[in-house]
DNA sequence: TCAGACTTGTGAACGGTGTTCACCGTAAAC
DNA sequence: GTTTACGGTGAACACCGTTCACAAGTCTGA
C-alpha cells in the first residue's frame, strides 16, 4: 500500500512551508521599497543565498513566483471589492473592482509593475498547476460574464471576427475558464479582451506617470474611459446610478 | 572682449562628442539584446566606469538620457512614416504614425521599455533643456492638432471638465507646445490625452505581452482600438478608405 | 537496526554591477 | 608661466546572481 502523495508527508508540508517563508519575505521586501533579491530574501530567512536554489531555479523564477502570489493576493482585494454590491448587480461588481484594481496599482507601484510589466512568463512559469487557479485574468473574465448575463450587451460573432482571432478564441492561451463562457458566445471573450486593454491601458498609463499627475490624481481619466465602456457592457440603462458608484469609490 | 560661449569652445564641442558616443554605445547595447550598464558602456569607449561620472551623475541618469535620445530618434522615425501620406491628409498621417509606433513598440521592446515604462523621469531630468524640443509626446499632439483643424471634431469646453482637468490644461506641465493649440480650443488636450491613453496602453499590453501572442500578431487589438477612436476625431466621412489604409499598413 | 540515498544548507569562489575616492597628467585660463 | 579645472585612472567597497564541493540531517528499505 505505498498509495503515498494522498497526504502531504512531513517533508513536504516543510517545503510548502518554505515557500511561503519565501514569499512572504519577498513581499515584505518589496512594500518596504527595498529591491528584491535572492541574497536580501536569504538573509531575512536566516539562510544563505546559495540555499534559495533549492527552491528556485533562478532569480527569475523567483520573481515569477512572487508575481503570482501577488496577483493572487491582490485579486482577493478586487473580490473583496465586489461584494460591497449586491450579488444580482454585476455592473456595479465589475465596476467596484475595477477601481479597486487601479486603487492597488497605484497604491503598490512596485507589485504592480512586477506582475503586469514584466516580460511575460514565457511559458516556463514554475508551479505552473496554480497558474489555472486565481488569477487576476480569470477574475475579470469571470466578472464580466456576468455582466453579460445580466445585460446581454452585443458581441461580436466569430465569423465577423479577423480569422487569427476566432482561432485564438477558439482555444485560448491565457487565463480564461472556459467553461464559464455560455455556449456559442466565444466572441464575449473578444469584448473581454478590449476591455481589459482599455483597463491595463489606462492604469499602466497612470502608474508610469506619463501623464499629468494633477490628471492622475483626479482619476480622471480611469473615468472617462470607464464611461466610454460603459455603453459597450450594456449598461446604457443605469448610467446615472452606475457614474454616482464609479464617482464615490473613487473618491475613497 | 570675453563674449564667450557664443561660439562652442573645444573643451565644449569635446564634451558634446563624447556625450553623442555615451548615447551611441549604450543605443548600439541595447540593440544588440546586451544589459545597459556603465561598466559596459565604459569599457566599449574603451574607458574605465568612473570616468562616466565626469558625465552623468548616477546610473539612472545613463538612463534618463538615452531614454530621451531614444525617444527622439524614434519620433523621427514616426516623423517619416508620416510623410508618405500627403500634407492636406492629417488623419492618413495620424494612422500611419500610430501604425508606426507600434511596429517600433514590438520590434525594440527594450527600447520601448526604457522610454514609456520607466518610472517617470522625477522632473530631475538632466539636460532638461533638450526637453521642450522635439519628444513623441509633442509629435502625437502636434499631429492630433493638425487632425482637428481638418476634420473639425468636436471637444468638450474646459468648463465641462473635472475642475482638476482644467485646472491641468490651464498650464499643461507635460510634453506640449501650447503654441500649437488654437486659442479656445484647450479642451483639445482633453481629447489628446485620451486618445494618447488609450495608444499607449495597447501597445504597451501587446509589448509586455499579457495577451494571447495570437492576437499580438494579427494586430487585431490595436486595430479596433483605432476603429474605436476613428468617429471621435471625425473620421466617419472617410471611414472605409482609412480603415483600408490601416490594415495596408499593419500588413507591412 | 543499519546502510544507503536523498534533501537541505553551508562556505568559498567567480564574475558582474554601481559607486566613491585619492591621485595625476594635460590642457585651458589668467 | 603659473594656476586652475577637467577628464581619466586604479583600487577599493558593497552589493548582485550563480556554481560547486562538501557536510550534516532525514527518510527509506532490506
Amino acid at each position: 500500500m505505498s498509495e503515498a502523495s494522498v497526504q502531504p508527508t512531513r517533508r513536504e508540508r516543510q517545503r510548502e512551508a518554505t515557500y511561503a517563508e519565501i514569499v512572504q519575505v519577498s513581499r515584505d521586501l518589496l512594500a518596504e521599497g527595498a529591491e528584491l533579491s535572492l541574497r536580501a530574501v536569504a538573509g531575512r530567512m536566516g539562510v544563505t543565498a546559495p540555499a534559495l536554489y533549492r527552491y528556485v531555479a533562478n532569480y527569475q523564477e523567483l520573481v515569477d513566483l512572487v508575481a503570482f502570489e501577488i496577483d493572487k493576493a491582490a485579486t482577493e482585494g478586487f473580490r473583496a471589492a465586489t461584494e460591497t454590491q449586491p450579488e444580482d448587480d454585476p455592473a456595479a461588481r465589475l465596476l467596484c473592482a475595477s477601481v479597486a484594481f487601479r486603487r492597488w496599482a497605484l497604491g503598490s507601484p512596485r507589485e504592480f509593475s512586477l506582475v503586469f510589466a514584466n516580460p511575460v512568463a514565457d511559458g516556463a512559469c514554475v508551479r505552473r498547476d496554480l497558474l489555472t487557479s486565481a488569477t487576476s485574468g480569470h477574475f475579470f473574465n469571470a466578472l464580466l460574464i456576468r455582466v453579460w448575463e445580466h445585460h446581454r450587451f452585443p458581441h461580436p460573432e466569430l465569423s465577423e471576427l479577423d480569422p487569427a482571432v476566432a482561432q485564438a478564441l477558439e482555444d485560448p492561451l491565457y487565463p480564461i475558464d472556459l467553461a464559464l463562457v455560455p455556449e456559442g458566445h466565444r466572441g464575449l471573450l473578444w469584448v473581454f479582451m478590449n476591455a481589459w486593454a482599455a483597463l491595463y491601458g489606462v492604469v499602466t498609463l497612470e502608474v508610469f506617470g506619463h501623464l499629468d499627475p494633477r490628471i492622475i490624481e483626479s482619476g480622471a481619466i480611469f473615468a472617462a474611459m470607464v464611461h466610454e465602456w460603459m455603453p459597450r457592457l450594456g449598461m446604457d440603462a443605469e448610467q446615472e446610478r452606475l457614474r454616482a458608484l464609479l464617482a464615490s469609490e473613487l473618491a475613497r
